[in-house]
Order: structure tokens, then sequence, then C-alpha cells
RNA sequence: GCCCCCAUCGUCUAGUGGCCUAGGACACCACCCUUUCAAGGUGGCGGCACGGGUUCGAAUCCCGUUGGGGGUGCCA
């Protein structure tokens, strides 16, 4: 057990887990861990009617999966925010009792027509000095304080808040069960936490929340709030217009690492990165380096394109062996693994997901003998020429007896490409398209050389069967094999 | 409305008073390489929101303006 500081991840749960929330959550692991801490994992499921066992299961799995793992000795938890409902009326209680709090019969309309009526903001304070005691309706609302509330905060620096403009805010609604404010600073205080590193958007809930430590007779811990992210319109990220979920880029085929990497990036820059020209960074570094001190203030776009980038980066570092055994993944079983082993290198490079593998190699898994679906732009570009077809009819000679290696396929290619005076760029059209279907793919004589001799020539011959017969209409692809 | 935060290339950022004629990354463009497409290489485009101060000197400090964001629930 450790005994250094605490951090905590207090997500609510809900069925997707946000981007947002897995940096903030990294942040706090990056710092519990290079600290000597603990990083304690608290599922905020005050709301019962949002509580489901099986999404807190999906938090888990999504924080394991971006390196949080839950057998970490720096890692405790999960705890539940429900299980200690009867420890945040207990503290509501001590704060009435201590004076800190009192209770109130006004419904939430009757506070808007009174706000209205005296033309203030909110809450006016009506039933400070009524002493009213405890009654079913009525809500426990906390006595601001006058003065004034300094949070200091690791990332920002002092700000200050006059208490004037902060109403008194409930404590417990007017059925006695406690909002998140209340329940938020109990359970900090009972699982001892020391920094709360949490979204922008939590800082004027903290004069608040601090206020609530200091009445309860206790040091509020060390604040830090990070910048939120933003989408293309500079509005918080959200699960309405965004797309948030962890678990939807990981089916979208990202990688941990890269997404890992990505994330840790918005707000804060590697020591080195401008050295060293690039941004990837392993996570030991991360964690060695990330200081709160050092994060961004502003808000920072989630841009997928750069994310993207990294991932393609992530795939292209990885060792052929690695690479294969992840693609495989994607992969429909009955694909040959073999054969795909044999393409696997001349697609790696060409990839920003792993989600892309099967689309770029699916040629070589379709039955032999199998019509194939011809893109029509494609064909036309690729047969347009009038030595198409002459080329095409003299490779499928060449080809019968050539030696079946890349090598071979290539320069047998080139042989009968001269007398027409074309580059291989041109030439090799026509055969890609009659074997592929399409005019993009990885290389085509190693392609050729994994498809076999067989099965290459046949869609080589049905090709050109269909050049000869469809004139310039081609209107003779047939049904799709896939 | 009120409170709070923020402001460097399109985007993410480096920069903490002189090293800045502002550096890097992603994106974009061009060229090279080339077996299509990528990858890789080289180069390019492009920014300190504005106005006042302070200072010998300001992207950096102060004030204001403008702009953006967050919060203002008996939601979390």
């Amino acid at each position: 057990m450790s005994t250094g500081p605490r951090f905590r991840f207090a997500p609510s749960p809900t069925g997707s887990f946000h981007v947002g929330g897995a940096r903030t959550a990294l942040q706090n692991w990056a710092l519990a861990r290079r600290l000597g801490g603990t990083f304690v994992l608290r599922i905020e499921d005050t709301d019962e009617a949002r509580n489901r066992p099986e999404w807190t299961e999906g938090i888990i799995d999504a924080l394991a999966w971006i390196g949080i793992s839950s057998d970490d000795p720096h890692f405790e938890g999960p705890h539940f925010q429900s299980d200690h409902a009867a420890a945040h009326v207990a503290a509501a209680h001590q704060l009435f009792e201590a004076g800190h709090a009192y209770y109130c019969d006004l419904s939430g309309e009757e506070v808007q027509l009174r706000a209205k009526e005296l033309g203030t903001t909110g809450y006016d304070g009506y039933s400070r000095d009524r002493g009213l005691d405890p009654a079913p309706g009525r809500v426990l609302r906390f006595r601001v304080p006058s003065g004034s509330t300094v949070v200091h905060d690791l990332v920002r620096g002092d700000v200050t808040f006059d208490n004037a403009t902060i109403e008194d805010f409930v404590l417990l609604r007017g059925n006695g069960s406690p909002v998140f404010l209340l329940a938020n600073v109990i359970d900090d205080l009972e699982m001892a936490i020391t920094d709360v590193v949490r979204a922008e958007e939590h800082l004027p809930n903290t004069p608040k929340q601090q206020m609530l430590w200091q009445a309860l007779g206790h040091e509020p811990p060390r604040w830090a709030h990070v910048p939120v992210l933003v989408n293309e319109q500079r509005k918080k990220l959200s699960k309405r217009r965004d797309k948030t979920g962890l678990e939807l880029y990981i089916a979208d085929g990202y990688l941990a690492d890269a997404m890992v990497n990505y994330l840790m990036t918005l707000g804060w820059t590697p020591p080195g990165a401008e050295a060293a020209g690039s941004e990837i960074v392993s996570w030991a570094e991360v964690e060695d380096a990330f200081r709160l001190e050092d994060v961004t203030h502003s808000p920072a776009f989630f841009d997928v394109k750069k994310l993207a980038a990294f991932n393609g980066e992530y795939i292209r570092r990885m060792s052929l062996a690695e690479f294969v055994e992840r693609a495989s993944d994607e992969l429909p079983v009955e694909w040959d693994r073999d054969r795909f082993a044999a393409i696997a290198p001349h697609i790696q490079e060409r990839l920003t997901t792993m989600r892309e593998v099967p689309d770029k190699v699916d040629f070589l898994f379709w039955p032999d003998g199998a019509a194939i679906a011809y893109e029509p732009a494609d064909w036309d570009k690729a047969f347009a020429p009038d030595w198409s077809v002459p080329l095409l009819t003299d490779l499928i000679e060449a080809y019968r007896n050539v030696p079946w290696t890349a090598d071979e396929l290539k320069a047998s290619l080139e042989q009968l490409m001269e007398p027409h005076s074309i580059k291989l760029g041109k030439a090799q059209a026509p055969p890609r398209v009659a074997v592929t279907g399409r005019s993009v793919g990885p290389p085509l004589f190693e392609s050729l050389e994994v498809l076999g001799r067989d099965e290459t020539l046949r869609r080589l011959s049905a090709a050109l069967a269909v050049a000869i017969d469809g004139g310039g209409t081609h209107a003779g692809a047939p049904g799709s094999p896939g």
C-alpha cells in the first residue's frame, strides 16, 4: 500500500467512456505512479437511475485499455459513491448542527419567483435566520460565509471568488438525498484524497467544495483544473454532437499507445519533443516528465486527423510479427493467415488504422473463379489506351511460363512494355484492375506472387474477355464476389 | 445578466524580458524517390487578437478592449 499522494478519478457511469475522461485519468495515473501515490477509482453513481453494473465494468475495461490496470499496486478501487450515502447525510447533519447549514421550505419555483420579484440572481438567503427544523420537503442549504475564497490551483495559480456571488447552495434535497457537491467532498475526505485533478468545468464548483472542506474542519486538497477538450466549433466535446466514446475509437482500429500518446500531447508537450522533431513518446517518458505546472491553460481541439497520423506512425513502428498478429484480429476467420502474412509487409506502411486492413487485401481472399466487380472509373481509365488489350494478351502468354516470383513477373511485364514505350506506372494499371478490380492497392507483382499463377491467369483472362467484348462500355462487370 | 477561465501559424504547441528576422508537430502545397497508393527525403505556405502603458529592450509584465470558453439545478 502506497503512502504517497492520493489522486482520484471519479467518472459517473454511462454506457460510454469519454475521451476527455481518458485524458484526465491518464494525467492522474502518470502523477500517482511517478510520485509513488495511489490512483483511486470512484464510480459516481449517486443518480441511481443511471447506475448499471456493466457500466462499471466498461469503465474498468476502458482504463485497462489505456494502460491503467486495476492489478497495478498504484490502483485502488473501484469505490462506489452510492455505498457512502449514509456518510453524506451524516455530514450534512453535522453541518446543520454546527450552524453551517440551515433548512429552507421554498420550492424551486418559489425561489425563482422571489429572485424575479427582488431582481436578484438565484437564492437570496430567505431562510437563513428563520431557524427551520428538518422536515420532509425542506432542503438543507449551506450558509456561505462572507468574505472571499481563494482556490490554489496547480495549473492556474490562485483564483479568487467573492463569496457574495455564491448563493447558499443546496446540500440535501427535499427528499433528504445528498447532492453531488456534498457527496463528492465527503468521499474525497473519507478516501483521504490529497490531489484533485479534473477538468476545468469544475472550477466554478471548487470554492463551494473548499468551503465545505473547511466547514468540516479539514484542509482542502490540492486542486488542479486542466483545460477541456473541444470540437472544431470550440465547444466542449459533447456526447451528443461529437465522437467522444473511447470504445468508438477502439472499434475503428486505433491503437492504445497512439491514443494515449496523442491524448497526453493535448495541453502538454513532452520535454525534448521539439529537439527530436517528433511528439511520439513512450509512456515511460510521459510518466517521468508530466507535470501539472506545465499544462496549458486554454482548451484544446481534439483533432482526429492528428490522432490518425500518430496511429499510422505507431502501426509502422510495430515489428512485422506483431503487426501480423494484431492485424489478424481484423480479418474474417476464414481468411488464410499464412497468405495474409505473405502480403503483410506491403500493407503495414499504408495504414492509418487497423480497421483498414481487410479492405487492403480482400482481393487475395476472393474465392477462386469468382467474378470480379471492377470499379467502373478505374476500369475505364486502365483500358482506355489502345495498347491495353494487346499488352494484356501478351502478358497472359508470358505469365504461363515465367518463374512465379515478383521480380520475374515485373521483368516480364517490362519486357512487353518496351515496344509500346510506356512506363511501368501506366502499364501495371490494366493487370491491376483485372486482378483486384481497383487501380490502387498493395504493390502489384508482390500481390500476384501471393495470389498464385492459376488464379492470376484466370483473372487476367476474364478481364481480357470483358475488355474485348464489352468494347468501350465494359458493361460486363458481373456480380460482386464479396 | 452575473461569476470564473482563456487568447502564439488552419490545428496541437515551444517560448517565463534580450538567444525570436518566433521553433517543432499535424494538416496543406511543391519537388525528389517510385510498381498504383502509401511510406520516406527536401523545400514551401502560415501565427504572437487589438489599444495603451512599464522598460534601454516585450510574444513574454500591467491595464483596458475585443473575441472565445466554462459555470450559473432539489444534474454529475
